[in-house]
DNA sequence: ACGGTAAGCTGACGGCATGACAGGACAAGT
DNA sequence: ACTTGTCCTGTCATGCCGTCAGCTTACCGT
């Protein structure tokens, strides 16, 4: 299904070759969140990985194309999220605990992938496709649940409700929330504040009511 | 009081230089707008003013320095966002006009910058400190308002809200999406329809009720 | 008009990253 | 030990970075 992994000239890469690769990424994904993107540069990767400029140019074409494959990784493991809203109850006292449970995970993911997610949101909002259809992929773990929630609550009683833009909306909030978390602790909004506020916010998203006390 | 223009090696710049200088700067943004950040050299904006790259490093230090410069340019510019909160009404219809055309005026504020405020975005992402304090500017030229809008549009019945938080949320989203609005459009959201579901986001946060019909 | 002075610009250079290649080291099977 | 295919690196041409000395240009006072 995958493929086997193969090198840039072709050649199907055996076991050692694969520990260097993947020794490759873990140094690139730990550069990328301690220098900013602009200045990650293949060689400090290879000196990193212990290995030389050359053999990084083996595995992949250039430092874009290796933090795609990062990526890409990230995003096989974003499936999980859909489990923080897929047969959730959005009613009542439940219903809020869901919306809680939800922001909680979905800031958790974020913040832990955060160095690939800065570098994923860039290109994204640079045009470039390939990471904006990864971009969309992470968000749409969310996202797609999140709106068929949203139409199962109010749909029925309001037509005009468009779930998928509620949905865009709040999945969009939590991202930059997350990736900004500095802002709101600039705006006097400590971190511990910040959930309960964004869950209030979803709650109100998908049920179209405050919650009850 | 703003202190004369001065180059790298402390010489003060006359007309023709500042002239040369803004060649560059101008020239930076369209690069900007045109190539993903990583890919801006010195030597292609040099190029593209019809100078020489010496001549780029007589005015800046890098090329972060020179989009530095472009962003407090453009904050300065942000100042006049606050005039879409200000003196506003939030009360039945008029408030929800004043939260449509607060949606509007940032949205095409941000867009008509998006180049330049990505890469602050990235910037402040990353922990630049000197990013961060320019888009806080410009964030904080609507949330400053606006919390303050809530707080006394909410704050006097429900002491639990807090006005910053808020604001901040709001401000956020509004930036977020505005940054990727692309994303609404891969949600079947067209950007003619997002408009409206913000301004229900926005109005809905600041006065805490449905908008009248 | 004419020199003096400071601003303005660039050619040239050492240094470093990029990206390609060919050849040597290495592991595994025979 | 020998072969085969994988794996790594030394080396090289190319191109950008960032600095400097030095030349040109504009402005100013006399």
């Amino acid at each position: 299904m995958t493929g086997q992994v193969r090198t840039v000239d072709g050649r199907v890469a055996g076991r050692r070759g694969q520990e260097t690769r993947q020794k490759l990424l873990d140094c690139l994904r730990e550069m990328l969140s301690t220098s900013p993107y602009r200045d990650v540069k293949v060689i400090d990767v290879a000196r990193m990985a212990g290995t030389s400029p050359a053999t990084f140019y083996q595995y992949f074409p250039d430092v874009e194309g290796a933090v795609l494959e990062i990526a890409e990784e990230m995003a096989e493991d974003s499936g999980g999220l859909k489990e923080l809203v897929d047969g959730k109850s959005w009613a009542g006292k439940t219903g809020f605990t869901t919306s809680e449970e939800l922001v909680d995970g979905f800031l958790a993911f974020w913040r832990k992938n955060d160095a690939i997610l800065r570098v994923i949101t860039l290109g994204a909002a640079e045009g470039d496709k390939r990471f904006f259809k990864i971009r969309m992929k992470v968000l749409n773990s969310v996202a797609a649940p999140l709106a068929e929630a949203v139409r199962n609550t109010q749909g029925k009683t309001d037509k005009t409700v468009d779930g998928s833009a509620i949905a865009g909306a709040l999945v969009t909030l939590l991202a930059a929330s997350a990736e900004h978390s500095k802002a709101f602790t600039s705006w006097g909004v400590k971190v511990k504040d910040l959930k309960p506020s964004l869950a209030l916010q979803v709650y109100l998203g998908v049920t179209g009511k405050k919650p009850p006390k």
